[in-house]
DNA sequence: TATAATCTCGTGCACGTGCACGTATACGCG
DNA sequence: CGCGTATACGTGCACGTGCACGAGATTATA
């Protein structure tokens, strides 16, 4: 330590109190008059004291509780890559006396995240990983835990404010503008006159979708590059397969040969069984998000391109720098941590 | 602590010795009998003990040493920026009880780097943060840490084996590519019919050079993309001013009107004054590193581009990560850490 | 004023390790 | 056999904090 090694018992001495006193008003836990808390912060003040980590690591008997807010999943969906990584970043820091916690929600019902944070915040976590699905909810909740002092950290996408610990994900304008090029590369400009745009039927009543900027993105390179080319939307219904199929059916005849296809979100694999059934020379179809099913269609070559990422990486990393932060008092390099985008083809999709 | 809390007395108990001679094994500072020490190493195994780093932490009475190798600078050099980061980031883990100590040699001399590493090892520092600036000394120099089990982490360039911790840097190779892609953009093919490279006299004798693999990328470029285009190499002598002023003085008349001029180096300011003293119209001159000096060229219109990178977070995040990994054992997200490259001309220079 | 209830605060142990210190044993030598 | 020395090992304290326990002080109630 260094050599002015001020401790607690220097604080109570200087305060006239006992050591006890003052971790009580380290740790405003109450039970503590007025006059003395002043007196002790006074003396912490003037002394300049600052509480030895490690000792105080040490002696803490429960430990840190990192929390990650959730959507529920099934196996193989994006979220369980989430999922898998915030495991992954807990067994890096359990042995530092640090337990990942999670609470799941129904990302359909803002009602069930409502209840998720009430939860989450009973359990009075140290630190907290979220991505932020439910844009008012999200805010009124890092609302709280600002109020309680509580470090958060974004993955997937982020909200725009600026009391957020740090974030970890894709750029998502970014990705869409990526989208759009590789759509769109080595191809005349005139061939490219109408791109079929798939959404997710429910996505449209969300509250917050993160491939919103996603979308922008894309749209902004289109306009700019391609100004006569038509974007044309389909929202299909995720539980339906029977009705996305006669929906893609429909769809596909009305809008004659169109032969560009983009999903944004992971969902791609919903259209596995119609693309392979419909093939058409020359079509081109990309989506994001490498999970099986989606890797599947890239090696069978009803995909062209899938734009991807270590999704798992955002969430280990999330945790581990909140562990970082509760621990040690160290703030991550960079605040905004963007992961690479990869573009995987059924040629360079082996060992990913 | 999980619940399997194996101390140090338990390993001592099962070993049928004292925790004393546990902890002389665990770090084996000697004093201890082969059979003793078997015992134990076994009884460790066997109950997979993990010491708790928290009470290692605690009881540890003087400081983890943190020890740069770094070449001497006079005010306002590049390595001055990684100095300035280093000691930003001693500042940051002191409170961890790390100390950070700088030893500095003569970048032009062999054995005075030589006798600094030897300094370095007797300081028994727990991590090393090194730009690798001579070659084969850096090998033999690394390969000794490595036998001691000490982490070492590359700044600035690296090295090719693969038993550093880490690196930050500018990556080099796509750097160059970048100079020259800003060296030729906008302009005509059969305009760039020649380019000056003008470079340090001392750097030809020099065993490693960083920016070695930065021309690579930079002529790499050329050959692809402007294969008639002549290199032209002028070398001089950074300590004779007057010398710099006369050869360039020579090489432009005999070059013609060569109006593009490229420096891999943190060095262009020593081209100022004669740069300054022979304008011509449409001249491009690119160079790197965010100097004082070189600002003030880039202000001034003698400067077209600067390539620049936030130096001082190199050895800033070097030392943070080290840090974090001798005291947590927890290893950086990503080994090989790119800076940014970011591109300064006399209009976004402000405030960088 | 006596007694109970509440609030405030001090005491002391536990956390697990590092290391200084001192002791026991073995060995060599005269 | 006595003594010195080197090696091997055990003991005990220190590190600074968290928190349970209970004592003392203050206020409320009869």
């Amino acid at each position: 330590m260094e050599d002015g090694k001020i401790t607690i018992f220097d604080v109570a001495e200087r305060a006239g109190v006992s050591k006890g006193t003052v971790d009580r008003v380290l740790h405003n836990r109450g039970e503590v008059s007025a006059k003395s808390a002043a007196k002790v912060r006074k003396a912490i003040e003037e002394l300049g004291y600052q509480p030895n980590l490690y000792a105080s690591l040490l002696a803490t008997r429960n430990a840190h509780v990192i929390a990650c807010l959730l959507p529920e999943f099934a196996p193989g969906e994006y979220w369980e890559r989430i999922n898998d990584g915030m495991v992954l970043g807990g067994k890096q820091v359990a042995s530092l006396n640090v337990l990942v916690r999670a609470f799941y929600y129904d990302q359909y019902d803002a009602r069930s995240f409502r209840s998720a944070c009430a939860e989450l915040l009973a359990s009075k976590p140290s630190g907290v990983v979220l991505p932020p699905l439910f844009m008012s909810d999200t805010l009124n909740f890092v609302q709280e835990l600002q109020n309680y002092g509580i470090p958060y950290v974004y993955i997937d996408s982020k909200l725009e404010e600026d009391n957020y610990f740090a974030y970890y994900g894709m750029p998502m304008y970014r990705s869409g503008h990526l989208c759009a090029a590789l759509l769109t590369e080595r191809v005349a400009a005139e061939d490219v006159d109408e791109v079929a745009v798939i959404r997710i039927n429910r996505d449209k009543n969300r509250q917050s979708d993160p491939t919103v900027s996603r979308r922008a993105g894309f749209m902004d390179y289109m306009a700019t590059n391609f100004p006569e080319c038509r974007i044309s939307p389909l929202f299909i219904n995720p539980s339906d397969e029977d009705g996305i199929y006669a929906a893609l059916d429909e769809f596909f005849s009305e809008h004659g040969d169109l032969r560009y296809v983009v999903m944004f979100n992971s969902r791609v694999h919903l259209l596995n069984r119609y693309l392979e059934d419909h093939p058409v020379p020359g079509r081109r179809v990309i989506a994001f998000d490498n999970l099986d099913k989606n890797m599947q269609m890239l090696r069978d070559g009803h995909l062209s391109i899938l734009i991807s990422q270590h999704t798992e990486h955002q969430s280990r990393d999330a945790v581990v720098t909140l562990a970082n932060y509760i621990l040690m008092r160290q703030k991550p390099a960079t605040r905004d941590n963007f992961m690479h985008m990869d573009i995987l083809t059924r040629y360079n999709q082996e060992n990913y």
